[in-house]
DNA sequence: AGCAAGGCTTAGATAATCTAAGTCTACAAA
DNA sequence: TTTGTAGACTTAGATTATCTAAGCCTTGCT
């Protein structure tokens, strides 16, 4: 098997540029500058020591290696947003599911999240547990808990409430523990 | 069409590391350390807003969902690859096809580039031929012309050989201007 | 107990990538 | 013919992403 892999990036430049046939086109469909995806069409073609692209100056036109690569790579990105977008339906704008143990209800406002309209855009669902195994099987993104779990393979994080003399603990997967809506979450229980 | 795409490093990382059910392995098939993997895969979970591995003190598990996303990933990278071989067959190791301009074959050393053992790994052949549409259908890959060719979209350089007033100008293909070989090959002519 | 394996985190270095600004050619309208 | 526009290109420098290296922790073996 080998690794000397074209990067994505260049990849996806190419792949758009193919459709378009145009630099610009590219460009903007990916949020970027023509010179960007000038130079990574330049560099994939020199990883693979071949042009994919004739420049003229009224235009691109694809090489006849340029049009055998397309659909290809085509199809495989095709197959890669369909497979995240099953596996992680909404990518990184969804909105956590949290449980609370029972026995911090009480510390926290009441009402809480919704009492914050911060927190909106973050918090889909909150549920009484203190079930790590939920996080673990996707069915619950965090827990908030009055103690530290130690040594799962979750993070934790410990959050100090303002009112309150002892701490409460975070728990994601730690792929989440950093992200926006965790970081939404915990600044504003530490108000 | 979305392009909130997890990186291809990530996704490498992933498929990689769900094989082994090991950081360490993966990272020794990717020739990286364990701790880009573990970083990868963590920036990949963030992004998708799941987890793709469960860490146990015993080694790594796959959790439903990534058990659900490998066998797409991995398909998806076999396209490539597949994509990949058949358009550019030895990536960026291989040998360059030269055209050699008829009126500057008495200028080079007599059996060039033959006489230079440096060029062997870089120069497959070369050919009397003077016609830059043979580079654009990737027939050769590089022409050593005695006149500019000015304006046509391809690369050029200008080299000039130690007991020679006029220079030659080095043609390619944009792609591969700058790549190992023609670095080569133009180092060597400049003596 | 002591050690190795294999996770994890972090800072700092390195490398990849992007932007911004300027060049050039072709084409079309004045 | 001249001028304006579009879209390619290059380059330097800034910004990001990624990697390594070093140290920590837990498990399981000897």
């Amino acid at each position: 098997m080998t690794y000397r892999f074209p990067s994505l990036n260049g990849l996806k430049a190419f792949e758009a540029a193919a459709r378009h046939l145009s630099f610009k086109a590219a460009a903007s469909e990916l949020g970027v500058t023509a010179g960007a995806i000038s130079q990574q069409v330049k560099r994939l073609e020199e990883a693979l020591g071949i042009s994919l692209f004739r420049r003229l100056p009224q235009g691109l036109l694809l090489t006849k290696e340029g049009e055998a690569y397309l659909p290809e790579v085509s199809k495989a990105f095709d197959l890669l947003t369909d497979a995240t977008e099953r596996v992680a339906p909404a990518m990184n704008g969804r909105k956590l599911s949290i449980g609370i143990s029972q026995s911090i209800l009480d510390k926290l406002p009441k009402g809480w999240p919704r009492h914050s309209p911060d927190l909106d855009p973050y918090v889909r669902e909150t549920r009484v547990s203190d079930d790590v195994e939920l996080i673990w099987t996707n069915d619950l993104d965090a827990l908030l808990l009055d103690r530290s779990t130690r040594h799962n393979g979750l993070s934790e994080q410990e959050v100090c409430m303002q009112n309150c003399i002892e701490p409460l603990f975070f728990v994601t997967r730690p792929g989440l523990a950093n992200c926006r809506q965790s970081r939404a979450i915990i600044s504003e229980l530490e108000c």
